[in-house]
DNA sequence: CAAAAACGTTGACTTAGAGCAACACTTTTA
DNA sequence: TAAAAGTGTTGCTCTAAGTCAACGTTTTTG
């Protein structure tokens, strides 16, 4: 039940048995359908969440109805929409899994209660969050200026599961193109 | 010299006068011209910069020269190239100033080494992280699928002063547009 | 398991914004 | 302070990608 989660902080810093389960006594296991919503644009976030089988989606929808995917957490990734839970602001983003999935939710309260009092906790949480940015500059320069096939090479490289794991529809809707367009660039290589 | 730093970490987590100088004696204070490089791609950051005065820019190039800029720092934020730095490896970003600026440095090894032993300083850095990561994410949600009089209304609406402190060739490159665009765009409001 | 809904692919048409060039205006520099 | 370089604006043309629709295939659901 905890075995990734403990492999993520074994992974990242050095930490004792003891610790370990303190902190995973925190998270408590549950399961969702496939397309299950664990979140609404709208709603407050508060949960933070790890997936241990399966997939979640975090994207958001503007005024047209057109879908924009921010960001995809497989197997032993956590993914939470941020801001809300944060700050604890409406949510601009839905989270939902795009497959039958095995999670673990840790509340918005013990997340930072575990972040003020538990220093590799709080080391992992950066860590996180260095990814975070990161990969969020990766993703504005990777696709600013990028043309429909750049963009698809360029997950191909950094992301080479993507393509596989997601369908057309989302994939399309991550790399900001219409599902036409990426099934035409598919097609040609 | 050290006011506006001092300001950035009593608004952002309860700290004491020793501390702050502790913390402030690591920081060195610097002048750069207008348009002076502190980083070229291909550099090792050393660096974590704090603006006094005036404003950075971090931007890139692609292949074919286009310039893709992601972040202005003005006066009273901090800027670098994060991935460069946290990992040591050659800066994907330029880092240059765009004005005539007084900036605070310290070294990656002091800051790392703050965050370690400092815990209001760790502190602060996680904040600087989340609020990067979570503008990150506005920006890749405020940019994906928009058209270009979208782009500009959104930064006129949250960054009001950037379009009157940034040329707008600099403005283009930070929205994803062509110089021609914006102009046109900015003159029908 | 049959009907309905959703998805992927492809073709024809349309369009937002890029590319390019010209010119005026401003800033830098020598 | 004159020449050179850089910047903003505007007109014209062109193209990458969006829109819309048709159709077959897969998935969902009652």
């Amino acid at each position: 039940m905890y075995e990734k989660l403990e492999k993520y902080f074994k992974d990242r810093t050095v930490i004792d048995e003891p610790t370990l389960r303190h902190i995973c006594s925190h998270f408590t296991q549950f399961t969702a359908k496939r397309n299950q919503f664990l979140l609404h644009q709208g709603d407050i976030c508060k949960y933070y969440y790890f997936v241990n089988k399966g997939c979640l989606r975090l994207f958001t929808t503007n005024s047209e109805g057109i879908e924009t995917t921010r960001y995809f957490a497989f197997e032993g990734a956590f993914g939470t929409a941020l801001p809300s839970l944060i700050d604890q602001t409406p949510a601009f983003e839905f989270v939902q899994t795009i497959e039958k999935s095995e999670l673990l939710k840790i509340s918005r309260e013990n997340f930072f209660h575990l972040v003020e009092t538990v220093p590799q906790f709080a080391k992992v949480y950066r860590l996180i969050l260095e990814r975070g940015f990161i990969t969020a500059q990766q993703r504005i320069y990777g696709f600013q200026g990028f043309d429909a096939l750049e963009k698809v090479k360029w997950v191909m490289k950094y992301q080479p599961d993507f393509l596989v794991r997601v369908s057309n529809k989302m994939a399309a809707s991550y790399l900001g193109l219409t599902p036409s367009t990426l099934s035409r660039i598919k097609s040609k290589l």
